[in-house]
Parts: C-alpha cells; sequence; structure tokens
DNA sequence: ATTCAAATTTAAAGCGCTTTGAGGCTGGAG
DNA sequence: CTCCAGCCTCAAAGCGCTTTAAATTTGAAT
C-alpha cells in the first residue's frame, strides 16, 4: 500500500511521520497520520523488524517435555501480563524449550531477535538462565528472585520470606512450638526464602524448625496430603502448618479429615494464596488463614516494567519486591494445651 | 555471516541447499548443509519471513481485561501444545486482546502475516471467530465445536454429550431418578453438549431434566459449592449430580459435607476431569468417577494437525471427535430407598 | 540581492533471505 | 563437430520498511 505515492511524497517522509521523527513538518505529519488512517495504513510488522531488528514482542522461554507440567500459577501470572500486554500493543511469543537444554532456545530468540525482551519465572539459586540472559544483553525481568550472583539484574518478587515470618510469628504468638512447613519444590528460591522466613520466626522464639518438619515437594494436591499425613502420623506432631500453596493446602485439609483431627483445634493451618479466582481460601471447610498475594498483578507489573525496558524508559538493575499481606481467618487458633 | 561468500557459492544455491529444493546437486547440497552446520547458521526469521511471508509461529488470540480470568485448563492444553510445538520448532504466538474485540485482532495476526496458523478454544454456538478465521482464510482448527453454521471446519473435540451420556445412564442404571448437572458457562458448545447428553439419558428412561436441577456457571469451587447447596436445599433433592469440572467438584463435595449427607450414601457424583496434574479424582476423600479426558492431550494434537495443515499435508474440514473414558470411583453408588 | 544556517524532504542503501529468469557445463544424439 | 536437453549455478529483483547522506527549500541576516 504506497500512502507515499498517494501522498506524493518520499517513503523516507512518511515513515518518519508515522514514527514521529522531529524533522518532519508538524503539517506533513498531519497529513500523513490522517491519511494512513483513512487508508487503514498498517506498517508491515516483518518489513519493519527487519529493518529495525524489534519485534514488538515479549517472549517467554516454556520448559516443556513429557514429564514436565506447566505450573497452574502461569495462567494467573499471564492474565496480568496479558492484559497490560494487550492495552500496550506488545505480543507475547511462548518459545518451548526441552526442559533441560533452555539455553539454545534463549541464544536463538535473543541472535534471532524474536523478541524485544524476556520475563524469567521461577528462578533458582544461581539460575543459568539468569547469567545466561544477562550475557546476551537483551533486556529481561526475572518474576522471583535468584542468589548467588555477582552481578544485579531487575526482578519483581514478593517478599516470600516476610510472609513466612509473619505467618509463623503468628502461629508462635498463639503458643505453637511444634511448626511444620510444607513447601514447594526447594530448588527454587522461593521456596528457600519461605523456609529462612519460618526459620528465622522460630529461632527468635528460642524454636526451631525440626529436620522432620519440613517437606518440600511440587505443589499439587496429593503431595499436600501425603506431606500432611507423614508430618501428623510421626511421633511429635506439629500443632501448626504453614503451607506453600492453597492447592497442597487442600491435600493438608483431606489428611487431617481422614486423620479424624480438626482445623483448628488439633492443628492450625496458614497457607499461601497466589489469589485464583477459582479456588479461594475463604472457601475453604475452615476459611483458611492465608499470606496473599496477587500473581496476576504481578504479571502486569512484569509486562509494565518489560515494556519501560524495551524503550529505556528503565535501566539498570532495579530490584522490587512486593509486601505480602497476612490475612487470618479460622484455620489459626491457641495452640492445644 | 555470509554462507555462500565462504563456499564460493551463490546465495541462490545455498538458500535451495538448505531448504530442499530439487534442482541442487546433492553433492553440493551437502557441502551446503554440513558448513551451515559447522557454523551454527541459522538464517534469519526475520528476513526469511519477508520473503517468504511464513513466520513458523502458531498464533492464538488470547481474550483478557480486567474481569477476564484465563481457564486453568489453558495451561495443561498448553503443555500438550507447547511439547509438540517444540520437537517441530514452532513458536506460539499469544495476542491479547480485548475479550469483547477479538476481531480485530485476529483481522491484524492475519494481515500481518504474523502467524502461519491459528487455533480457537472455548467455541460457542455461532461463535463469530469461527466466521472471521473461516474467511480470512488462515489455516486453524478449532479445539470444541460451534454450531450452526453453514460450512464445516477443522475441529478437535471430544464427546461431551457421549460422555455425559454415559455417566448419565450409570446413574439411572443405578436407580437415580432426580439428576442434577452442574455445568460449565452454557453459552459454551461444550456445556450445551453435555446437557444434552444427560437429558438424551434420562429421557430413555421417561425421567427429565427439571429445571431447577441444572446449574450453569463458570467452573469455580466456589460456584460448585453454591450451585450443590441450592440444589440439595431444594424440595426434591437429586441423588445424583454430574459436574462439569474437577474445580466444582471440590465445591460439590464441601457443600455435602456442610449439609451433613454423605457420598455415595446421600449423593452419587461424578465429574469430568480433564487430568491435571494437581488434582486428581482418586484422591478426593471418596475416590470420584469422572468422564477423563487429558486436555494436554488435545493440545498436543492440536499442534500437530495445525502444523500438517500449515505444510499443506492436511485439508479440508475433517473434524475428530474423541472418546471420552467414564471411570467408575467411590463416589457413585444406588439411590438412597 | 546575496548568503548561510536551519528546517524539510528525498534518493538510495541497506536489512538477509527467497525466487525468477538466465547462463554455463556436460554428454549423448545427430 | 554441432546441438540440445538436462543439470546446476548464478545475478539480480524483490519483500516493505528504516536510516544515512545528500539535496532542496525557507527565511532571517547581511
Amino acid at each position: 500500500m504506497d500512502l507515499a505515492g498517494r501522498l506524493g511524497l518520499s517513503q523516507t517522509t512518511v515513515s518518519r511521520a508515522l514514527n514521529g521523527y522531529p524533522e518532519v513538518n508538524e503539517e506533513t505529519r498531519r497529513r500523513v497520520m490522517d491519511a494512513a488512517k483513512r487508508h487503514g495504513y498498517r506498517p508491515n510488522p516483518s518489513a519493519r523488524r527487519l529493518a529495525t531488528g524489534k519485534s514488538g514482542m515479549i517472549g517467554y522461554v516454556l520448559p516443556t517435555g513429557n514429564a514436565v507440567d506447566i505450573d497452574p500459577h502461569f495462567v494467573e501470572f499471564l492474565s496480568g501480563l496479558g492484559d497490560y500486554a494487550r492495552s500496550h500493543g506488545l505480543d507475547l511469543v511462548l518459545s518451548p524449550a526441552d526442559a533441560d537444554d533452555q539455553e539454545t532456545t534463549y541464544r536463538r530468540i535473543v541472535a534471532n531477535r524474536q523478541v524485544d525482551a524476556v520475563y524469567i519465572s521461577s528462578p533458582r539459586p544461581a539460575d543459568r538462565r539468569l547469567a545466561l540472559v544477562n550475557t546476551l544483553g537483551i533486556p529481561f525481568i526475572v518474576h522471583g528472585r535468584s542468589e548467588g550472583f555477582d552481578f544485579d539484574y531487575p526482578y519483581l518478587d514478593i517478599d516470600n520470606e516476610g510472609a513466612f515470618h509473619e505467618a509463623a510469628r503468628l502461629l508462635v504468638q498463639l503458643g505453637h512450638k511444634r511448626l511444620a512447613l510444607i513447601n514447594g519444590d526447594d530448588r527454587e528460591t522461593f521456596a528457600i526464602h519461605r523456609e529462612r522466613g519460618v526459620r528465622r520466626a522460630l529461632a527468635a522464639s528460642g524454636l526451631a524448625l525440626g529436620e522432620r518438619h519440613i517437606c518440600s515437594l511440587t505443589m499439587t494436591e496429593e503431595n499436600g496430603y501425603r506431606a500432611a499425613r507423614r508430618l501428623l502420623e510421626q511421633g511429635e506432631p506439629p500443632t501448626a502448618i504453614a503451607c506453600s500453596s492453597l492447592i497442597m493446602a487442600l491435600g493438608v485439609v483431606r489428611a487431617v479429615r481422614d486423620l479424624g483431627l480438626t482445623i483448628p483445634g488439633d492443628l492450625s493451618l496458614v497457607a499461601h494464596d497466589d489469589v485464583f479466582p477459582w479456588l479461594r481460601p475463604e472457601n475453604f471447610p475452615v476459611p483458611l488463614s492465608t499470606t496473599r498475594s496477587s500473581i496476576r498483578l504481578a504479571g502486569a507489573r512484569v509486562a509494565e516494567r518489560l515494556a519501560a525496558r524495551i524503550s529505556r524508559l528503565e535501566e539498570g538493575a532495579r530490584g522490587e519486591v512486593w509486601p505480602v499481606d497476612l490475612v487470618v481467618r479460622g484455620s489459626v487458633a491457641r495452640a492445644p494445651s
């Protein structure tokens, strides 16, 4: 669609007018903009891309594999990300990669300039993806945190340690001496931080988190159940449990029932709530106390910062840590005497 | 990276050799392929795209909005899709769109040739997206089915009607006269089909699905709870419930408990299981009977067919309907007398 | 009038690949 | 030998945009 021809202008001027370059007469710009709108002209992204190297897309390397399950949290994060992306004309590219070799894929999308920025989620300590992406020089943001690097990086995380510290502190204040933690996969930083939070709270009162009072498993209902049974059937069962996910908490509740115990009579329970629209803590058989942080809002914020980095409005390694609400509901009570 | 130069060949020949054109000497081809591998040469997709109009990507228009939640099923579907896509070098582009105006986005991605094919999910009867995409002429596959069009289209669906027919038939055989259905949003075809299946099974035995024995809501735990309470607290409560989702079934189970009833003593329950790794029917307080169909496998199959359509190995409007397993577990029993 | 810098606009050179239309070789048929 | 069919390979023309370098116009100052 030769807009330039129609207007008797050169392609150059049209391009400049459309892209907001200053060296175009305002009146000319108006004419061009006008004609563009009238004819529904949209620059061909493939061409623009070839010329500029910018794609207008955000990338995410999706670990896949037969035995690899995508975390259900992902969809909520995506809701937020998508919501922001939509209103800013960004698309999201999911590049599936072998879960055991994501590096190749990162290299590819960067080398090919398929996306303008990427985000990384569920980071682990010394996560190789971070080092890689940092080297490759593509704008990125980490959702969560890593540890053990000698460089800083931009991230958005929630205060997992603080949240679980608060939760544990509350339980301790209620007189609980034997506290247990049902955590997510402890190779991920968030789980490490949560454990740290619990330990710190216990230590402050001269208590400790027993070796047998901590479980670390992928966050499924079944694992929540198993962990709870293991914990509750041992010699010195905990009187309170902090749990890393609402889904696992479902299993915990089931286990408690199966054992003929009650919440909060025999066991106090606090879980982390990522705010799923389809499973709410207030609707648990006994309303569940939670540490709450909307993962969806995080998605939107990550998109926002990614956009800012692409347009160089944000630079440097700014880390952002969100506080987490502790919402007390019926599932916690004084320790049984 | 001028591969052509290195080899003393023309760009043309290199391009042809790499893309498998027949007019290249096999020995030459080998040399080129070899050098390409050795130097890690990868054609620049942006350039190739500009030249061919093909992007090597699959598209999905993601409905977003402040009040729009992405279905948790999406992530499982994505697992399958991603798994296939990975092994075939396809990327997935999610284009977020205002849930109320997806048309603009479809037009854009087609006009810009951003993707080679798209899939559509959660279709409704006479879904406008179908008509649109069909007109636009981009390869596509529908996950699910629509109704009321005068043209055929390629789709992959499960036999929702058959599944719920079987489930209802089983319940009827067990002597249940008052059956209820807790369905998903009845604007979507799958829900309509499921209702149809239940009605057909009941009709076969001279029974009917009472107006007050059917609920249709988005599939959350809370809605499952509400629906179950509404059903069970009315004058003639059902003795059996068919439920469209495992998540809703959680709510049903909770409601049953709250009312002091038992499964399957007072109420038989069957739910549809999309096979989530994090919530399994056998782990319900009473193992849940289900109609089971892996949505993840569907995702992989959709990707496979999409790829086939892109390379024109598949053409026409082939519909594919997968049978659904009925898995009987402890949650169903003879109707109370 | 003349001049020069600032303000606009333009021609043309990429971006890195595919594809079209030709040209160069080889070898058996004439 | 000459020709021509078959094979291969190549130069060059896009694909539709951005950007560099140069040209033109404008306008105030000389």
